[in-house]
DNA sequence: CCGTGATGTCATCAACTGTAGACAACGACT
DNA sequence: AGTCGTTGTCTACAGTTGATGACATCACGG
């Protein structure tokens, strides 16, 4: 067993490292993977930016770990699962992997990622609860239009060009959207 | 860097404005605002780039005449317009007034213009749409709801992240598209 | 106490961006 | 022909971006 330092580091790489996870997180979700810059991170985690450079390879590498370190699947006909998830996203953002449902990533790797985790929380877990209600036609497509509906209207509330979606309670928000998404069973 | 050398043209201003105009609301739609750059633009128009700061003042604003130039306003709830706007968007592009409908724009009149042109033309028929049907209350919020949705859609079949959503028919899009927005009048 | 690796700081680079301005080529006019 | 506004070409610049490497400073084991 290793001895575990209770008393806080002034240097400390792990928490240097979490920290600017964080910040990234934050940023990414808020502006997307182009428009944060690693200086803006940096500044946000109160750490330099070369050390993302150290800790992470560079801004990409970033991102990738950014991205695994998300929600956990959410079946979004789920009420529940949609309030937490709308809730939150009042609260703390949208979350880097919504944006890449709506706009394509110039690198591959950072495309691939975004991809995968979208359609491991979201995409999956839908295609099979409509598969158990019986819907079985075009499940998959289903599912992807849901979750890309969900995207936009996730995004569109932060986006500043739906005021009334921006302005609109937690309660209303999840009202709309399971009205819209209960259609996808069709 | 390869050099090309460009037959040598007919001096036309009007012809010059308009191909810039074109490929610009390619590359806007394609890559939005910020990723569009002003020599991918003039590559793409075959002309220099440099043009742009003479005809359309800066890149801002071209990007404004761009999003001026649009497709009329459409009704979302009624299908041969939603099959018409559905297949443009698969032939040539989905038009940069919907990447504003996911993502905030840095500046100022960018983002209100974008704003501006998605309610005139897909935000306000459809509340009135909603109204006229009887669905009085709550007509904004949802008619944004369903717009911002339908973004998320068009957006996400181009985006990479959703592949049966890019692969599926126009009429399985529009099929799908309609069975969610139908919740809208829940 | 001291050295050595870990951690943080700094200056700087090359690439790219939008834009400006000098210059050249064209063409309609007297 | 000659003039001059219009149109096109080219270079350059200041700002930003991600990234690199040299240097400084700390922490811990010997």
């Amino acid at each position: 067993m290793t001895v575990i330092k209770l008393a806080p580091r002034r240097r400390d790489a792990t928490r240097t490292r979490s920290a600017l996870l964080a910040a990234a997180a934050e940023l990414f979700a808020d502006r997307g993977y182009d428009g944060a810059t690693v200086r803006e991170i940096g500044e946000r985690a109160g750490v330099d930016p070369t050390l993302i450079a150290r800790y992470f390879g560079s801004k990409a590498g970033l991102y990738l770990e950014t991205v695994q370190t998300g929600e956990p699947p959410a079946d979004l006909l789920n009420r529940d699962r949609l309030v937490a998830l709308l809730d939150r996203m009042s609260r703390s953002g949208v979350g880097p992997v919504l944006q890449a449902a709506v706009r394509p990533h110039a690198e591959d790797d950072i495309q691939r990622a975004s991809t995968e985790a979208l359609h491991d929380r979201l995409v999956t877990p839908l295609r099979e609860r409509l598969a158990t209600d019986g819907t079985t036609a075009d499940s998959q497509l289903r599912a992807e239009a849901a979750v890309a509906a969900f995207a936009g209207i996730a995004l569109g509330a932060k986006s500043g060009a739906f005021p009334a979606l921006a302005a609109a309670t937690t309660e209303q928000l999840v009202s709309v959207t399971v009205s819209l998404l209960d259609g996808v069973r069709s």
